[in-house]
This record gives structure tokens, sequence and C-alpha cells, in this order.
DNA sequence: AACCCATAAATTGTCGACAATATAAAAATA
DNA sequence: TATTTTTATATTGTCGACAATTTATGGGTT
């Protein structure tokens, strides 16, 4: 049941079960970042031909998860400051056009639906105190749900379907274990409350500020990575 | 010489050749938008094999000029009304923060090549009167260097890369011959000043608003075009 | 020992053929 | 005649093999 709202398109083909396998190891990092890949060896490893996991390379690329090089191959993106400052700063973009949308667009009764999943979220959390599954899961949903109430196609693919894996695997890889939990919930419910009363500037200046905080907290837990590879780096050379 | 600024990706192998030339037979119509696209016909027209031609399409989906479904085919992406809006709210966001961020990060002698540029544009254009192929490659030079400018890799990739194409699509089929030279140009240098004195927010809201203009004017050409295919299809029927 | 060049190995790009699925045509039934 | 079922055709998905390019190896020169 994990990641359901990322997960709904239809996997018929071979290729299409290769990508979301791959996908998921990239974000979880079982298959490393920054590392090249080779295409025997992983089709061999997923049994199937070069052709069709090619064809799933290319979806992983144009979702920003691997990098490709004419003639020379692919490599799981890496994981940089910089990138991911670069990243949400469109997502902020994009997540608070959605949000303004959404507060025009959005139905009563999926508002409605939204502010219950909310109270969902409070009252697991409280139970489950501390474990971050939850919460993780819970704000995806949350940004999901107001995303796709924008109505705007085009900007749903954009986050969903390109941009979302991409930060997901910041967060995954980050290990984002909030303590951030009760901030965010209140956050989110001052959003929910601006979309019901069709505020669409407050919606969107409220969705940036919450996602600029998501920013700053992930920024320290990656420099604290960072820190900690670098240490580790040092050590192996004495 | 033309479009220099959006091929700047070497052309090595032969899928990317195909990609080039679909992607300018798709954005000038030649591929009628809402085709259903045959692999064999075309593998044969571009006197590839099929490998070949799918490689070039994955590339042609993840810039939205077509669309695939598994098992079905691939179809030219159709221009409509509701696409036209959607595409240029992402737009209006996203150049919107690119232009921000260029008030931050550009470099003082690029302003000022930029500015020379439009200078240059300006005289051609009361040259050229009417001629419009001159003001639309203008305009798009102009675009990109400041997107260029923001130093953000991934919004570049994502508009120049990724969104650029379609919305040249809608502009070269709807024969956008700009009565909205002039008035484009004193946006231009509006935007340029902003930028230049590094005052983001200004530049982020003009060229919000200059993307607006911008689509009120395509859009009440695409709603005349619509009439027109309206008024052929009633002929056809009698 | 460091650098350059030639050769060998490995990897990616491309091809043609076959299998699986979807569409079109024909036959059968109501 | 209209509708469903069956059959045939065409299209897409997948495979293994070959060609082109890049990377690794080894030998020679300064």
């Amino acid at each position: 049941m994990t990641q359901h709202f990322l997960n709904d398109t239809a996997v018929t083909t071979a290729s299409d079960k290769v990508f979301v396998d791959m996908r998921r190891e990239i974000v979880e990092g079982s298959i490393a970042q920054g590392s090249k890949i080779s295409e025997p060896e992983l089709a061999k490893r997923y049994g199937v031909s070069r052709a069709t996991l090619r064809e799933a390379l290319n979806r992983l690329e144009s979702c920003y998860l691997v990098e490709r090089k004419a003639n020379i191959g692919c490599r799981v993106v890496a994981l940089t400051a910089e990138r991911l400052i670069e990243v949400y700063q469109v997502r902020s973009a994009l997540e608070g056009l959605a949000c303004r949308l959404a507060a025009d667009n959005m139905a009563a009764d999926e508002v409605q639906s939204l502010k219950q999943l909310l109270n969902q979220h409070l009252q697991t959390q409280r139970v489950k105190e501390g474990e971050s599954y939850y919460q993780e899961a819970g704000d995806l949903d949350f940004h999901y749900r107001i995303i796709k109430g924008s109505k705007n196609a085009h900007l749903i693919h954009l986050l969903c379907h390109d941009l979302y894996q991409l930060i997901r695997m910041y967060r995954v890889q980050m290990g984002m274990v909030g303590p951030r939990v009760s901030k965010a919930f209140d956050e989110h419910l001052a959003i929910i409350n601006a979309i019901e009363n069709h505020d669409g500037e407050l919606a969107e200046m409220l969705m940036k500020r919450h996602i600029s905080a998501s920013q700053a907290n992930i920024q320290t837990k990656f420099d604290r990575y960072q820190q900690s590879v670098q240490a580790t780096q040092n050590e192996m050379a004495n």
C-alpha cells in the first residue's frame, strides 16, 4: 500500500516493471547515487534484454534519476547541495502555483476529504510518536492531493511524474525522520484553510513557505551527511 | 543559424538526428498535431531501424511533443485551448522564478550583452517591418538568455529542453506574426532594467505579466484558428 | 619514470527477426 | 439489418547479434 499515489501508472509491459523496480532501488539507494550503470549487467540482473532495459533507462532519465551521455552511458544522479537547492526552488514555484490553482479549482468534497485525511494523520502520529514513515507518506499524500486539485494536467505530470521521485530520493537517503512532524501539521492545516476560503494568493504564499521550511530541514540533514562522508574519507586515508 | 539556442545539444548519434528532425517537423506541423505515429512507416522514411526511431520517440515524449500508450503507440500531441492555458501557467511560474534568480545571479557583462542584443533587435525590426521571423527568434533569444542567467541548471533544463519546443509549436502553428512587436520590446526593456538593478521581485512580476500578455495574444489567435477549423468542417459537411 | 601511441577488450548504438498485443475484416448469430 | 464472435492483419514489445565508439592494456620512446 506504500506510495500508491506515485505508482498509479498501470504496469503492463516488461520495461514498465524494470522501470518501477529500478526507480525504487535508486530512490532507496540500493543502486548507489552517482554510480555508473552497466547495461549488460543490469539486463542480466533483471532478466530482460538490453533493449528492454534501455527503454526503462530512458524513462528514468525523463524523471531525472539517471543522466545519459551519448556513447558513454548512464549514471545515477548524484545528490549534491547545489542540486538540492535548485530542485527545491523549482518545486516551490510549481507547488505554489498548484496551491493557488487548487484554491479555485478544488471541489468542496475534495477539500473536506483532505481535512479528514489530515486529522487522521494527526491521530496516527500521536499514537506512533517518533515513527517517521507515516509522516513521510502522509506529507506526500497531502501535497499530492493539492497538486491534483489544481486540475492542471501539465503541472500534475511535471510534479508527480517528473520531479517527485527525485525529491523523494533526497528525503529517503537523508533519512528524513521528522522532528518536524507537529509543525508541518499546523502548516498543512493553514494551507487547507486558505484553499477552503478560495484565497489563492495566501495559499500560494503558505505553500511556498512550507516548502522552504522543508528545504531548510533537509538541507541541514544533508550538510551533516556531507560532513560524515568527508570524515569517513579522511579515516580511509589514514 | 535558426534556433541555435535550442539545438545546442551535440547531434552525434543516429537517433539524435531523427529526434531533431522529427522535433522540427512536429513543431512546424509537417507532422500533423494529433496524428498517429506509425513506427514502421517513419523508420523507413528516416532510413533507420525501429529501435533507433523508438529512441527518438522516447525523447520526443519527454519534451511533451508526443504521447505514448503501452501496446497502442505514439500520437503527436494535440493543440487544445486547455493545454495552452495549462502550459502558460507553468511557464509563467517557472520563467518568473528564472527572472527573479537572474536578478541575483546574472553577471554584469551578461546583462550588458543582453541590452545590446535588444537594441539590435529594435533596429532590425524597424527595418524589416512586419516580418515576424526575427521577432519570434529575438523573443526566444531574450527569454533564453534570462533563463540561463538564473544559473539554475534544473530550471534551465526544464524550460529550454522540456517545455520550450511545445510553446514554440503553438506559436509557430498559430502563425505568430507579431503585431505585438513594439509592445514586447518595451516590456523586455523594463525586465532588463529590473534585472540590472537586482530587483528580483519586480523582475519576476514583470516577466509574469509579459508572459500573460503573450498568452492572451496567442489565445486570441488560437480561438480564431479553432473557429476557422470549425467553419471548414461545416463546409465539408455540406 | 612519465608520456604518447598502438592494440585489445568492453560498452554503447543499431539492426533485423520473432512474440505478444491490438486493430480490422469476415463470418456467424439473433 | 444489427450485433457478436471469430479470424486475419497490422502494430508494438522484446530479443539476440553485429557495428561503432569508448575505455583499458601494453609497448615503445624521450
